[in-house]
DNA sequence: TCGCTTGATTGCAATATTACGATTGATATT
DNA sequence: AATATCAATCGTAATATTGCAATCAAGCGA
């Protein structure tokens, strides 16, 4: 118990999930806003932008950086993060798929 | 440790963040990709559907609706769920305001 | 009323997530 | 080479989530 039943669901159940979960915290909500804000990579900033500590953007950038959203490239001693135009446009997409058009019709309850 | 830090964020990131963990378990997708399809309130049926345990099903009825997301009406001695549709419409705005359009060339590393 | 069915709730165990201090590895700078 | 800086990783603690058996509450039919 504990884990979740993903064998019980299909594979696109599971990536939807998965995609959600990404951006299921207010952490990486604030990184991608800031990322398409200053357009630029803003790599470290991120730190003393949001107020926690280093270990924890890192993990959080791990993250985003595990399905594909954003992508660094190291600059010396820093790193620079930006969007994956790519995969955000599968995210796009994606989203706009699941919450389709619903007419008030449907709704029996 | 261990809770998220929600007093660093904007109210509009939690927000956003607490609508994205509604969604983001492959169960509550299955369960409301079946709403959509029967169309109507396939209630109990879900149990059967989804091959969790009854309470477990139970669980992720009450977090969806919690959210807003479903309402369910008793019907005798079962309870008839569907999708809230005006709810569905503002998780369609808002994740489309989030993966807003992006041009290749803000991409810069 | 007495059982039967349905679904919510409780209690618990297992696992996952969040957060951070401390450390490490890599690259500049002096 | 020695030092400083930046970011990743490790280890650990706290909290959250997932899942289910067992129980509880409400409505229905005989």
């Amino acid at each position: 118990m504990g884990a979740t039943k993903t064998d019980l669901f299909t594979k696109k159940q599971n990536e939807i999930a998965a995609m959600a979960k990404a951006i299921a915290h207010p952490a990486r909500i604030a990184i991608l806003q800031q990322l398409l804000k200053t357009n630029a990579c803003v790599c470290g900033s991120l730190v003393e932008d949001l107020g926690l500590a280093q270990a924890t953007i890192s993990q959080h950038l791990k993250e985003l950086k595990n399905v594909g959203l954003i992508h660094g490239t190291v600059e010396g001693t820093s790193v620079c993060y930006c969007i994956n135009t790519k995969t955000w446009k599968q995210y796009q997409q994606l989203f706009a798929d699941l919450f389709i058009d619903i007419t008030d019709s449907q709704n029996c309850c």
